[in-house]
DNA sequence: TTCCTGAAGTAATTCGCATTAGCACCTTGA
DNA sequence: TCAAGGTGCTAATGCGAATTACTTCAGGAA
């Protein structure tokens, strides 16, 4: 001890210059320099416990965080989350210790929930349990969710991509090209960000005035081509690979007979060489945003909810709609 | 509450079957009732703090976890220390907060240290600050090192990677085809690990009775084949990469006039399309085995060290030592 | 009836810190 | 000289669980 009482140090440490309370700078020094000395540090535990914060931000994902396949859907979402965290002075807590029930999906709250370790927390998936979501929204735990999610017992704070405008000017931009036939491939549901693209498409489809028709994934190509499509908007990354490797196959010149353009969404990894064109989805800066408004909700409370534009990128699989003679592709 | 006290309530939820304390069947179901109802989830800090143990795994890195750049030394590493995390039940504290003073590498205590949050920690990184690894020692906190560690006021819990033997083995083949004057490439210092290979090569030399010489990275390639060397082993990856393409602009033939080893260390991203010949750092294999031995240490104490095989990988840029009938190469 | 021995459960204490109330001392001003 | 007000610090309390030490009760033996 450095002559000074427990009550001392901890007002010491905690840096309060308060209006009632006063530390004489003498006294603040010698206690500073004890903590010098021994190298004390507070038990964080019990600081959460007295305080009631740690300033440790809890990351739930549904799936291993660290997957083994190098094509990593959530790699990118916190390489932003860690940026920020390590900005405001957080730690990230992964629950890595939610088991999933033999074969299901994690859970986050399981027989042994820790979720109330962390200040708060970042939710990440594709898709989140509404139940999960309305559990968390009743016991009142800050959390933000990285992607838009419909409301769930009431509203969910979020910060996801806005898909709509993003596909809608896709849609215009091949118009303006010529296309007049336009596929969407895809389930367009499945998650809020799947129906958001599809939504998008359709919104694009009415304003253009084209003929927008939609695929499911499992169509074949060639059907999508007899249809007199010249211009499919691709909602999972791997498919579009897919689909210019069945195009190659059969003749279908990508992009002169078919223009591509990718959605976005990867959920199943793959090796690209192609150049597509479309839009990127802002994960990184998502992640980022997430844990400023999960800092901001921890703060002042609230129920954020953001949508950050998508970045169009120039790629090369969109070209002019083919010259059509007739509703078949050459070759 | 289900009429009892917070003390059965404990007792139950810490499914307590001791010699002494007995609670009846029918009480412990109510309780259970109770908890299944509400949702009811003991506060992890206050348990910590009660208890001294919370199931929280610490890992440290000296750079961010989650780097911008593809080419990621720490990633595989964190899929082992994942899944064994995963199967032990416990979750993982990333020290994003760990700020680094203006320039300088994250320091594990600095005036704030979260260390004491976890139960214990995993350290990443080519090396760790001795000071570090002795403070940690000294304030008795449970911790693995991946990586070998040299003592630093006492032995070091860790598990690194077998590299003498490696090296040792892959020189063995060099000079099994032939060749006999073998060249190091790379600082061997700067880290327990480099040093460790470095060594395995001088003893593959002595063992063999090969002619061995070591040349530091800045050492022009032109020099390196100049002195006759026909293997060279190289200390970090992207250096094969340099060396590869050097080679290739001078006319010098890999594998026919020049073999290149790879002995593995990858602090440098590099894109890489040649197979190189040399070992393979069971990254993934040590990450799980560091969780396994904190494991234990958590339970029973003692301080392991472990060293990993490497796995010798066959590639394309050894073969058989060049027909010596000068000492110079063709080209 | 009294004493003793489990069985079943509870009150009280502890962990390390933050916070509140309050105490002792020192200036002032009248 | 005494009240009023400010200064600098400490005793006491609470956070939510784990743990220890103790109480109550029932049944059996003495």
């Amino acid at each position: 001890m450095a002559g000074v009482s427990q009550t001392t140090v901890s007002l010491v440490l905690n840096k309060r210059g308060d209006a009632d309370v006063r530390i004489a700078p003498e006294t603040r020094e010698r206690v500073l320099q004890a903590i010098r000395e021994t190298g004390y540090v507070a038990d964080p535990a019990a600081r959460r416990l007295a305080y009631g914060r740690n300033r440790i931000l809890g990351v739930f994902t549904y799936e291993a965080v660290f997957p083994a396949e190098s094509a990593d859907f959530y790699h990118p979402f916190l390489v932003g989350i860690e940026e920020c965290a390590q900005e405001i002075g957080c730690d990230l807590l992964l629950f890595t210790s939610a088991k999933a029930a033999s074969g299901a999906r994690r859970r986050i709250f399981n027989e042994e929930s820790r979720v109330r370790l962390a200040d708060g927390c970042v939710l990440l998936g594709r898709t989140v349990d509404r139940e999960d979501l309305a559990r968390l929204l009743a016991e009142g735990i800050p959390f933000v969710s990285v992607g838009r999610r419909d409301d769930a017992g009431g509203p969910v704070p979020y910060v996801g991509a806005d898909y709509p405008p993003a596909v809608l000017a896709l849609v215009e931009r091949a118009v303006a090209l010529g296309h007049r036939r336009l596929g969407y491939v895809g389930a367009g549901t499945g998650g809020e960000s799947m129906a958001d693209r599809l939504r998008g498409f359709h919104e694009g489809v009415a304003a253009t005035g084209a003929d927008g028709r939609h695929f499911t994934p499992d169509v074949p190509l060639g059907d999508v081509v007899a249809s007199g499509v010249t211009a499919v908007f691709v909602e999972e990354y791997a498919d579009c690979v897919a689909i210019a490797t069945a195009a190659a196959e059969r003749g279908v010149h990508v992009p002169h007979d078919l223009s591509i353009l990718t959605l976005g969404a990867l959920t199943r990894p793959v090796q690209v060489d192609t150049d597509f064109t479309g839009f990127r989805i802002p994960r990184r800066e998502m992640g980022r945003r997430a844990v400023q408004l999960l800092a901001e909700i921890l703060e002042t409370g609230g129920t954020p909810q953001e949508l950050l534009p998508c970045e169009l990128v120039d790629g090369t699989t969109l070209a002019p709609a083919p010259n059509l003679t007739g509703d078949l592709p050459r070759g």
